[in-house]
DNA sequence: CGGATGGTTGATGTGACTCAACGTCGGTGG
DNA sequence: CCACCGACGTTGAGTCACATCAACCATCCG
């Protein structure tokens, strides 16, 4: 695995690892580990040790925070290039599935350390990428706590069509081009929105209806009317 | 102000800067500005351009998400010692404004930014701090998709007490040793929670007819019983 | 074929929102 | 000094969006 080297790595150019030279991506080889994980598996549980960190380097993964009662709410979610884990010691805040077949290349924590203490530009990365996320989540704590139901799914779906490179940002489009298979349940869905199955199968049904959308299959989503699926998404 | 440098600074041990030696303070100082802020006042408009950063060094300021319609979520707190804005380029996502009267040590982004390059102890604290930042946001998550009102305010009521000093934390108290005066009124608390105005009043008289707190005046709050104030609050 | 899994739909319940009235406090001006 | 005002908080009645409970359907797979 690892014996390939990084060269051909998938995102050799977008993940932390960008910053780094051929030559220092060799150390960084010495200590990785390709790891491979089964859609529905669990990487790392809430409360665990993270003795790991890794890059995704493709699937998706979602990061998920439990309540006592068994409640949960996925507070994130990873795509090819993202950075997994803390570096520092302790425990983990959060629980880390794969929501498909997934990827990653991983480092034990302590070498991973040294590394970044001696490549200052992969630890800027980090911090750059840090504050990102955390402008993302907090962007998505004004749509849990203002957001109506069709306003979160509508923009649930937009995500995953960026994210799937579907569509190009800010195009518009006019007919049914962009379809999307999501990686997620309706249950997951519901998670990520702090909703309910129902009420998350209920808004896609709506949008159905509404000719926004089309849904061929259970997880297939076309999009029809992207503009009017942005209008009824939340926008600041 | 600035005349009379940091080494008598109130958060001195507690901010970014904990990171220099006095020497290298020297520098920073060089390109600091004091700045009072009053109660209300707003310091940084989301989409304006983040020209400056810099550190709080006494009261409380919020940072706020905006509808399009004017629904809005307070989506972080700020205390003394906290950094505030962006090193990097870019607009601000959010707002932030005082919540009581504020005193903050400024900095113009692209000297704090060449700073921050000669100085990897304290962008290593930065990043530290914006994974600490990204994991409480992640909690909140958590807290606003899935929580009830009851569960959000408890959590909240915890949250003040343990910032305001009044109770270590984790430790138990018995009568009502612990009162805290809160910066927000009812209208922020229901921005902070996702909630309105009325449901947060509501839920503040069920935990005072429950004998949990008391409250004496408006924004006084006693606690009576930490533990069943605990009880009430979101665990995981 | 039968069971498991995931999704949809309907009937009903309820927690939080909405709308509205009223109380309290602190300031301001006659 | 009191009348008035605005900001803030509380409380009640009614409504609604979403949750809950439950039935049913489609697909997959052994």
């Amino acid at each position: 695995m690892s014996s390939e080297g990084c060269s051909g790595c998938q995102v050799r150019e977008r993940a932390l690892c960008s910053t780094l030279s051929d030559g220092e991506l060799a150390r960084l080889n010495a200590i990785s580990r390709q790891k491979h994980i089964e859609r529905g598996a669990t990487l790392m549980w809430a409360g665990d040790e993270g003795v790991v960190c890794g890059n995704v380097i493709a699937g998706m993964l979602k990061m998920t925070a439990f309540a006592a009662d068994g409640r949960e709410q996925i507070v994130g979610l990873l795509y090819p290039g993202d950075f997994v884990g803390r570096p520092q010691a302790g425990e983990l805040p959060f629980s880390i599935a794969a929501l498909t077949d997934s990827h990653l290349c991983i480092f034990p924590r302590a070498p991973f350390q040294a590394m970044l203490d001696d490549h200052i530009a992969m630890e800027r990365m980090l911090l750059r990428r840090t504050m990102t996320a955390l402008d993302e989540a907090r962007h998505r704590m004004l749509l849990l706590g203002r957001g109506t139901a069709e306003e979160k799914l509508a923009g649930f779906l937009l995500e995953m069509i960026e994210r799937s490179g579907a569509v190009p940002s800010g195009r518009a489009i006019t007919a049914g081009e962009a379809t999307i298979d999501l990686p997620l349940s309706r249950g997951q869905i519901a998670d990520v929105l702090g909703l309910t199955i129902e009420t998350v199968s209920r808004q896609m049904t709506h949008l159905r209806t509404a000719g926004i959308i089309d849904v061929p299959g259970g997880r297939l989503v076309e999009v029809r009317d992207l503009a009017a699926l942005r209008a009824r998404a939340m926008v600041d």
